[in-house]
DNA sequence: CTGGGCTCGATACTTCAATATCGATACTGA
DNA sequence: TCAGTATCGATATTGAAGTATCGAGCCCAG
């Protein structure tokens, strides 16, 4: 059995949970191999991140990638199977459409690139912003989207316009033949299924976080810490 | 049994994943109070947010609101519950911390309100940006942190500075004896146990989208995973 | 060259969220 | 008035994610 079999079928049983760890290892691994490490224990991982050892070797699993007894796993070789595994390899050429508040802290973005993204166009549906710059990309009118679209192999959409707004700002993403948007507003889009959206919803952390004031067992961190010492 | 020790009783018992589903109910909920409605079944939020009934009535059932057999819930008696059941009924005052692109975006986002939160401050420590203004704050620099957090009765800090000063300024933060962080650096921060963290890592949702534009068999629309603790 | 100890992968167990199913309730409309 | 039905709450089942444990491999120290 190839190395490609083996991650294709694993690839089918993936949780969810698993992938979400995946960015926060990667980010690990890229400073490791700056400093020149090969080799990397799930231990240590699993320590930086406050999690079980057990899971990151578990996690880790999915890429395919085999860890040696006593040494570790290969830093360059994981980091190169993750970035495979998420398609970060190269790129996903996306535009942002509503170049607002948010907008435009996306725009202003540096890390992206680290994330396998990167933003070629800024649209706006406000005469005044239309033509200005904004952190390095000129606001274009929503109406040239779908030649952009087209003629720059985009393949993810940005969404963050005001709520009232973003069904209809979809509508044109999808009729520009996007595969995915990255929706930031509050609104539940009805997209065809071929289309992959993803909500990020601010008030979900948020509501996490008053929840966890109000307990009074709450523990601190990021995450339930292992056992001490 | 009164209400309130059914809630409290409930409320240990109370998994993550409900917690994150809350907003997105109270979002509707006000709505339909807006447009009169006096009652509105699980059935009618679960089509709207693609759930299951089931899981919206054990949801809402966190609350301790009862609903009637074939009328469903009483709508302004949820939202109160729900806002009660977050601690949003009153909004908690926060400082932010590190005015650059996600900062601004933030202090300019006018909704935080409906989600019990109001920003009241904002801090930072590069020297030109002390003394501006920003969406309607004036920058303050770090030193006053402490003391503005004490007079002001600061319950959270928002941290968006760049990851090599996230700890230092979680540790400013910590020391003016604020409650909770929310977080948006990909910093792990180590903070005592009695502060609450809760991470938002926009990664983790690009790291999905990616996962499900490879997939071939994934479905569009949103779903909300759960997501570990 | 040989035993100790760290680490890996595999398997079994536990916990929690999602789903299915059921009887009970109360409004609708004939 | 009373059958019909949408809806509720409760319970049981399924499934996924996290946890515990074990044997095996391999490096290193002695
Ligand atoms: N600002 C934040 O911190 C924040 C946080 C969480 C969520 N959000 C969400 O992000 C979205 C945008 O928030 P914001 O604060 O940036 O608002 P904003 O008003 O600052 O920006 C919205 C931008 O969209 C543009 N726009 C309006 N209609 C449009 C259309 N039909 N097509 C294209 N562009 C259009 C507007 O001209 C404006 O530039 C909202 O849905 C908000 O709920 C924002
Ligand atoms: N911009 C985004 O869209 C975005 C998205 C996801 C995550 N983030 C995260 O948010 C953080 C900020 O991103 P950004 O794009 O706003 O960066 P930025 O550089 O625009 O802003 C950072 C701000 O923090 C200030 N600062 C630096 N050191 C400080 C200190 N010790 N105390 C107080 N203030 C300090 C800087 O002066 C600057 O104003 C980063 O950790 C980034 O990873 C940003």
């Amino acid at each position: 059995m190839t190395n490609d079999t083996l991650s294709m079928e694993r690839m089918q049983r993936t949780g969810l949970s698993c992938v979400r760890r995946l960015p926060a290892y990667l980010q690990l691994l890229r400073a490791l191999r700056a400093e020149g490490r090969e080799f990397v224990s799930g231990t240590v991982l699993a320590r930086v991140h406050y999690l079980e050892p057990v899971i990151v070797r578990k996690d880790l699993a999915i890429t395919g990638v085999m860890g040696k007894p006593r040494l570790g796993f290969p830093v360059n070789e994981l980091i190169l199977a993750i970035e495979k595994f998420l398609g970060w390899d190269r790129a996903a050429r996306a535009v942002l459409v509503g170049a607002g508040n948010l907008g435009a802290a996306l725009l202003g973005y540096q890390g992206f690139e680290d994330f396998g993204l990167r933003i070629v166009g800024a649209f706006d549906a406000d005469p005044r912003k239309i033509g200005r710059e904004m952190k390095g990309h000129r606001v274009l009118p929503l109406q040239r989207l779908p030649g952009f679209v087209a003629r720059g192999k985009v393949e993810l959409g940005i969404l963050t316009v005001p709520a009232p707004a973003a069904q209809a700002a979809a509508a044109v993403l999808v009729r520009a033949r996007i595969r995915g948007i990255w929706n930031f507003t509050s609104v539940r889009l009805q997209v065809p299924p071929e289309v992959v959206v993803q909500k990020e919803d601010l008030a979900e952390g948020l509501a996490v976080l008053s929840h966890r004031l109000r307990q009074p067992g709450a523990q601190g961190g990021d995450s339930v810490p292992p056992r001490q010492v």
